[in-house]
DNA sequence: ATCAAAATCTAAAACGTTTTAAAGTTTGCA
DNA sequence: TGCAAACTTTAAAACGTTTTAGATTTTGAT
């Protein structure tokens, strides 16, 4: 195998001293255009790529970026975040920083995984997902005094910190209102009970627009599972949408779930969306599957992914006193999944 | 913010040389079991954590298994890969080792971004996906010498190398004797033209299992477009279903294909499974969710991701002469969208 | 021709680890 | 008590890079 060469393979080649080559590949002022040229033209010609240890040990930066994922069941992520790792990476590539996406697997605690990458040295940032309310990662960075972009708010932290993140409170009150205008007044919510903001923003939102209308007839029914537990949402929409009394309009947490309100309604005869409104949030690319195709909203991962990435380097630059933070809107998408209130 | 703990930080602590402290940690036979036991105790107290850097400057070993990935569009990745890397996290870490995702965005050649990877020494090993039918990547890496597992095969390699792979030859085989079985004679393919193994392998097994039935009054229609040409897809998809002499079962090359067929076939009012038999592959979770239910095959991804990490971490210890390949079957998962073929 | 200034180059240290070869210590037996 | 054997510890080199401070060479002005 073709050995990797070194900074001390190419001045030997070209009876230099290691300094001289490693300043000319870097660009330095105090190198003369000729000795550069010949440094340049050699250390492509051997193929010279620096190798990272080495780089790593003298700098104390490793040149990624790290994503912790939980994976689980076979869906490895969470939908959505798809889009987000694209912008991610699309950013981060162009600065010539890599996207390191270090897996924690069911059994392995997700803080564990982070805190073994973050002390290792393996990263010089981090992207957080997957906010919980109060969260012991971003205590733990804090504390560690490493730059990181959470996607996602907590309810409170103890710290500032750097975050981005889509108005879900908004969108849901935008849901409520569309769904309200076209007549519905009885509500459904398929909600989880994990601690994550997301959720308590969400339906926040929707309990804020529902209080603003002021109108007595409206009402709410919330059923809520673990995220994970697929039977325990199967069982409790098929409540939802069982008995006399049952909502002519769903609200999903996300699109599976909205997902899951309409494959039930379907098994149980209902059809959308003339006797069920459904409407999800995420625009996973299932949604424009479904038929009739899912009533959602686009957060834009995709540009949070690049705005993260770019915040992110920067703060791993500057390290400013006040950490960045965006709140962005979700675009409502118009789909076949909801229409006016049926008739009593 | 607390320092990282370093190696000499412990032994001046405890006043003893780095080298004991190193091989303390390292479990070497010939330190005193108590002097083990005072550095492993103070290595605790002090929070350490070995620095991969140093670590990798000395062994040539990174830790890191790397997997470089096309994003593309918003959908991150084929849907198929989530479960193999759930697979591959799971057993790697189980033995220490960390995957390192490292994603192509679209401008990037997939081809450099696994060159930089390798030539950088950041990984001590290489899990290729999406093998092409003579691939760029498979002939650099073993140029290279570095350990590899594909994940699927090249059609005729110059080198064995390892792989891992499913019988899609077997699958769609079994797929048309399915729907023969049940009186279909006229079928329909929604290929890709892109030069995938796993596309022409799927496809031939088609073809070789028709001419083996030997009826005459078999046909096959397909039709084809680039991978993510979804306009162009869905464009063939609808003239195949129009028209007087429709096929009555068509098979997706893989589920995202075989979905889109549903949807297309339920916006032409065809009913399925009495109208329209439709298989896929992947058994991705959409096709559970699809109404009805996609009949098509599990290729058992979480698996064959744990194998090929097992098989991978075995290639960077040994390097055997011989490379381990392995073909896997998939299995048939019947749901509802595939039926008796409609009478004339 | 001389010398200061400018331009160019380099020796050496540092980053944190592992490992080899050897040094130092203890133990057991004669 | 002396000495070999067994046990335990350590000094030093090596991995590849960056950077600082200084050394060397060239240039330009007198």
């Amino acid at each position: 195998m073709r050995r990797r060469s070194t900074l001390k393979e190419i001045a030997s080649a070209l009876d230099l001293s290691i300094a001289t080559v490693s300043r000319s590949l870097a660009g330095y002022e105090d190198i003369a255009e000729k000795t550069r040229e010949r440094v340049q033209q050699k250390a492509r010609e051997m193929g010279y790529v620096p190798n990272v240890a080495g780089r790593m040990l003298v700098s104390g930066r490793s040149g990624f970026v790290g994503l912790v994922l939980k994976v689980r069941g076979p869906d490895f992520v969470d939908a959505y975040l798809g889009a987000t790792v694209t912008g991610l990476s699309e950013a981060l590539v162009a600065k010539g920083t890599d996207l390191m996406i270090a897996t924690a697997p069911e059994g392995q605690d997700e803080l564990e995984v982070l805190q073994r990458l973050v002390q290792s040295g393996r990263v010089d940032g981090i992207i957080l997902t997957r906010i919980a309310e109060d969260d012991a990662r971003i205590r733990f960075l804090q504390e560690r005094n490493l730059p990181f972009v959470a996607l996602g708010r907590t309810l409170a932290p103890l710290q500032p910190h750097a975050w981005i993140d889509v108005a879900g409170e908004d969108a849901f009150g935008e849901a409520f209102q569309l769904l309200y205008g076209l007549g519905h007044r009885h509500f459904g919510l398929v909600t989880i009970t994990d601690q994550m903001t997301f959720a308590r923003n969400r339906e926040a939102g929707l309990a804020r627009a529902m209080a603003a209308i002021g109108d007595p007839s409206v009402r709410l029914t919330s059923i809520a599972a673990p995220r994970f537990d697929a039977e325990g949402h199967r069982s409790g929409i098929a409540g939802l949408l069982t008995g006399p009394d049952r909502p002519t309009a769903v609200i999903g947490l996300f699109d599976e779930l909205a997902l899951a309100v309409v494959q039930a309604a379907s098994q149980l005869g209902l059809s959308i969306p003339d006797d069920l409104s459904v409407i999800g949030f995420d625009n996973v690319p299932a949604a424009a599957y479904a038929v009739p195709g899912l009533t959602t909203f686009e957060p834009g991962n995709r540009d949070i992914g690049r705005i993260a990435a770019a915040t992110l380097l920067d703060l791993i630059e500057v390290r400013p006193k006040t950490p960045p933070t965006l709140l962005r809107n979700a675009s409502l998408v118009l789909r076949g999944s909801h229409g006016p209130a049926p008739q009593k």
